[in-house]
DNA sequence: AATATAATTTAGGCGGGCCTAATTATCTTG
DNA sequence: CAAGATAATTAGGCCCGCCTAAATTATATT
């Protein structure tokens, strides 16, 4: 069994490799230690076949340290969802207590879980979750920030990364699956002024850079 | 925060613990660890004040150790008692899955899942739940070894100590709270005869040692 | 092409938690 | 009571995951 040190720093390449190799001083900003740790933490992800790398080019996943990563990401973002659904933990709350659960869970205590959830494929922030078998929705989102006024969207991800942003989300109704009346955008960095179920709001570009979305379709 | 090897320690010193000082060697014995690291680690445990010390003589919790153990415990069993009434675990599963989710889950989940539980003060095996603030019930019940012929029992605790035993307890339908007829004993070791539900049982004294019963007041 | 700057790696150290082997204290018994 | 047996401790090492400081390699600029 891989190390808890082991598992965060697969996750954290897994997060930061869009078709390119992760440098090492990326992975040391990431998880918050030097970046000398990351070399000597680098080669053992290599050694034990987790990931390649060629000294000072960056860090690739091979198979079976995506596979890795995709186990433990399917078991933060269930545990997540299960925690909302389940025990009643407010979406803001549920990351920081999956962030130390996804390292000990058993294969029979995620496939309870996920057969209590009905098998789902999203968590509360709209981040996909992976099936057991590796599988992962690729699909990007807009940003909310750069949407025109007179559009119609719906929300279908948040970041999740700022437990206070998510209770603003919260306190406003701002959820994945609510649509949204995009009314207009004030110039200079202004708010972006939206109506969510008949009430007006306006949100800020610290925001709505956060907040995702996909066109809603025109009925015609 | 205590480390995890801290709070297992402390855990396995509480439960050696029966009046007396708990000797170095007892706790090595249950921990699976050599002599030398449990007397290095009774060092760092004194040093944090969850222990008192002496050389050579044992070791004795402090108040702070002794909620400590307690705060271990209650995890413990809430979430043997969760994952067995949510989650729908077998009683010879949720032991091992405990260990590992007693040491990271948070005061929020605690406190989730003793209201779904409805505040609960017994585990599947019968093993009382401290309250949050460290009361235990400290009954001890009587092992069905010893039981006389013609008494009526309710099984109150068994021993969680093997899931196979267990297993073979709940292939016959022998749960805590569920009521026995002692009906003979057979001598030189041998089994012990009983009614459950109207079906007789023979159960070794390997069975009948683990599991711990009340007497059944005879209704007049 | 030469050099300044930035990124990466190596060297050497530290605490946590474990080990074996050697030593010391306590207990038991002739 | 002394000697052997047993229990507990100390000494010295190992691996993990982190650190800082120093060296090295890549890259960007002139």
């Amino acid at each position: 069994m891989h190390s808890r040190a082991i598992q965060d720093y697969i996750k954290v390449i897994f997060k930061l490799e869009q078709g390119a190799a992760v440098s090492t001083s990326a992975i040391a900003l990431r998880m918050g230690v030097s970046q000398a740790s990351v070399t000597e933490m680098v080669k053992k992800l290599a050694q034990a076949g987790l990931v390649t790398h060629s000294r000072y080019q960056g860090v690739t996943l091979t198979g079976s340290g995506r596979s890795l990563a995709l186990e433990m990401i399917r078991h933060h973002r269930l545990i997540e969802l299960y925690l909302h659904k389940a025990l009643g933990f407010s979406w803001d709350q549920v990351d920081a207590e999956a962030e130390r659960l996804e390292h000990v869970i058993s294969e029979e205590m995620e496939a309870a879980m996920a057969a209590w959830l009905n098998e789902p494929t999203e968590d509360p922030h709209g981040d996909p979750i992976p099936s057991k078998d590796g599988v992962i929705s690729m699909i990007r989102f807009l940003p909310l920030t750069g949407m025109t006024p007179g559009q119609s969207v719906r929300i279908r991800r948040v970041s999740d990364s700022d437990p206070s942003l998510l209770r603003y989300l919260g306190e406003r109704g701002l959820y994945p699956h609510v649509e949204l009346d995009i009314l207009s955008q004030e110039p200079f960095g202004g708010p972006l002024l939206v109506r969510v179920a008949g009430v007006e709001h306006a949100l800020g570009v610290g925001v709505t850079d956060r907040v995702f979305v996909e066109l809603v379709e025109a009925i015609c």
